[in-house]
DNA sequence: ATGGTAGTTTCACTA
């Protein structure tokens, strides 16, 4: 099972991007974020018309919004309201008796400081509180997977600048403390530095700000796959398609791809 | 230290 998690920014914009993605890597599973699209607005024919014929979503206006796209049925869908509120960042279903949990944590804001500013409070309550679900998820005997957009480089190779970026929302060690107490809770393996070694630079987003993107590379690793301790061993592949952040009218993430065996 | 771009509910908000 081919899985990939991708922060799309708009859907609807994106859907050639979509297309591009199936016809290229062939994901049987796709986990998105910010779908940006109200659930009445979904668009499920397009989706459909490249063979995700089972799909899973949670949108509202403008913001937010996660869906789950399969080849294969789902069987069951759920969410949480993380921090009691309705703003679409997760969407959980359960395909081949796998369950895939697509996961938008809160950006954070500018400002690293949760006495002044509301959006860092709440993404480290998000990630408080990620740990605390996490871990009851773990230890009923079935293969779980959490990907999604966790908007926290952990690693000093997950930013081009661990020195500059010790300050700016993603990198904090606050928050990083955080992802990992998160990532302990489950003992969740990240399943593409499986493959991909820490020492190795690897990012996943890129600032539509920068005047060359690629030139100047000060790239970020905010995308993620985490995999139960019991699917470990069925992991055969993981990949970030860095090239897609060079397609037309691009998201400012790029799809990230694991391989499972069946 | 600042400003840069993109998407959506636009002259404002989020990322």
């Amino acid at each position: 099972m081919r899985i990939a998690t991708w922060n799309i920014n708009s859907l609807r914009l994106r859907l050639p991007l979509l297309e591009r993605l199936a016809a290229e890597a062939a994901p049987d599973v796709l986990c998105l974020q910010e779908t940006k699209v109200v659930d009445d607005s979904f668009p499920r024919a397009a989706v459909a018309g490249l063979g995700y014929e089972h799909m899973a979503f949670r949108g509202m206006k403008s913001y937010n919004g996660v869906a789950i796209l399969s080849r294969r049925p789902i069987e069951i869908v759920e969410d949480r309201k993380f921090c009691g509120r309705e703003d679409c960042r997760h969407v959980a279903a359960r395909i081949d008796g796998l369950d895939l949990h697509c996961l938008y944590v809160p950006a954070g804001g500018d400002e690293p400081d949760p006495a002044v500013n509301d959006k860092f409070a709440h993404k480290l309550d998000f990630l408080d509180e990620m740990a605390s679900w996490s871990r009851s998820l773990n230890g009923g005997g079935r293969p779980v997977v959490l990907a999604g957009d966790f908007n926290v480089a952990p690693l000093e190779t997950d930013v081009w600048s661990h020195r500059q970026l010790l300050n700016v929302v993603s990198h904090t060690p606050v928050e990083v403390e955080r992802l990992d107490g998160a990532q302990a809770a489950g003992a969740w393996v990240d399943a593409v530095r499986r493959f991909i070694p820490p020492e190795v630079r690897l990012y996943s987003w890129w600032s539509y700000r920068a005047r060359d993107w690629a030139a100047s590379d000060r790239g970020r690793r905010l995308d993620h796959v985490w995999v139960s301790p019991d699917l470990a061993g069925r992991l055969r592949g993981a990949s970030v398609l860095r090239e897609a952040r060079g397609w037309e009218k691009p998201s400012d993430h790029v799809p990230v791809i694991v391989d499972l065996a069946a």
